[in-house]
DNA sequence: TAAAAATACTCCATAGGTATTTTAT
DNA sequence: ATAAAATACCTATGGAGTATTTTTA
C-alpha cells in the first residue's frame, strides 16, 4: 500500500530536462549540475522503474516507447505540482476566488460594465474588486503587476 | 524558466499522510520516519511554497484552506506518476498494446469469439493473444497471475 | 499535567563534483 | 579522432535519528 516511488522530483526534472534536448550535456547545463550528476540521475531512476527511458549510444538519444509514455505522465504530474503551488500561494493571501481589476475613465465607459455582468453570471462566486486608477503606470499596484495573476 | 519547485516528493508524500491523518506521529510511523523529520518535511515544505499548510496547535492539527488545493494536487500528481511507472513498465515488458486471452473449451464455445470480434472493430491496434489454458490454475501462466494488467 | 508538535544537536548516507575511461561515428 | 556518455573516486551537505523543550487543552 502507498506509493512506494523511490525516485523523487530530481529524477523527474532531470529525466524531462534530457527528453527535450535529447542531449546529456546540454540538459546537464539547463539544470545546473554536471554531466555524470546527469547520467546518475537518469539511470537511477531507469533501474528504479525497470524500464529504459532512453535507447542512447555515446552518439545518439532517443527515447523509448517506454519514455515517450512516461514523459507525459510527468509532464502532468509537475502541472499539477505548479498549479498546487500557486492556489496554496493564492490561498494563503486570501486571493482565491477574488479578481481585482482596476479601471479608468476609458475603460470604465466602453465595455467594462457588460463585461462584469456577463462574468458575474457565469462565476457568481468570485468576488470582483473595483479600483479607479488614474495614473498609467502600475508600480504602485502590486495586484497588477505580474502578467498572469 | 523551468520547473522551479525545490521540494521532492518525499515532501509532498509527508504532507499527503499528515492530511491524512491529521496527527503527526501517527503520520510519520506511516511513513517509517520519526516525528522530528516529519515535523521538519512539513516545515520545510510550507517554507519553501510560502503558506501554511496546516492550522496547528500542539493539540490538534487541520488542514488549511491552502492545504486542502494543494492535496488535492499532490493526489492527482501522484495519480500520474503511478500511472507514468506503469506504461513505462508495460511498454519495457512489450505489454501495451496487447491483450492475452487464456481460453478453455468452454468459454471458446460461448460468448468469446463474438466478443473478440466487436473488440477488434472498436480497437484494431491493439494485439490479441490467445493460449489455450487446459487446466484451471494459473500459476504457469504469469500474464494471468496478476489481477488487473 | 500530559499528549503532541517543535527545536537542538550529532552523524552518516548519498548527491554532486572532478578526473578518467569507454564507445561509436 | 573526437564528441559524448559512462564509470571511479572523493568530499561535503543535508536528511534522519535521539534527546529535549515548548505548548495548549
Amino acid at each position: 500500500m502507498g506509493s512506494n516511488i523511490r525516485f523523487d522530483l530530481r529524477h523527474m526534472r532531470a529525466f524531462v530536462a534530457v527528453a527535450e534536448s535529447l542531449h546529456f550535456k546540454k540538459a546537464s547545463e539547463a539544470l545546473f549540475i554536471t554531466q555524470p550528476a546527469l547520467s546518475r540521475l537518469i539511470k537511477s531512476l531507469e533501474d528504479e522503474i525497470g524500464a529504459e527511458l532512453f535507447s542512447r549510444t555515446t552518439r545518439q538519444v532517443t527515447l523509448s516507447e517506454a519514455g515517450r509514455l512516461f514523459l507525459a505522465e510527468c509532464q502532468q504530474a509537475f502541472t499539477h505540482i505548479q498549479r498546487g503551488i500557486q492556489l496554496a500561494q493564492r490561498a494563503a493571501r486570501g486571493d482565491i476566488g477574488r479578481i481585482a481589476i482596476a479601471y479608468n475613465d476609458f475603460s470604465i465607459n466602453s465595455s467594462l460594465p457588460h463585461l462584469l455582468e456577463v462574468f458575474k453570471e457565469a462565476q457568481p462566486s468570485v468576488a470582483i474588486e473595483l479600483t479607479y486608477m488614474l495614473l498609467t503606470r502600475t508600480e504602485n499596484y502590486p495586484d497588477f503587476a505580474g502578467s498572469a495573476r
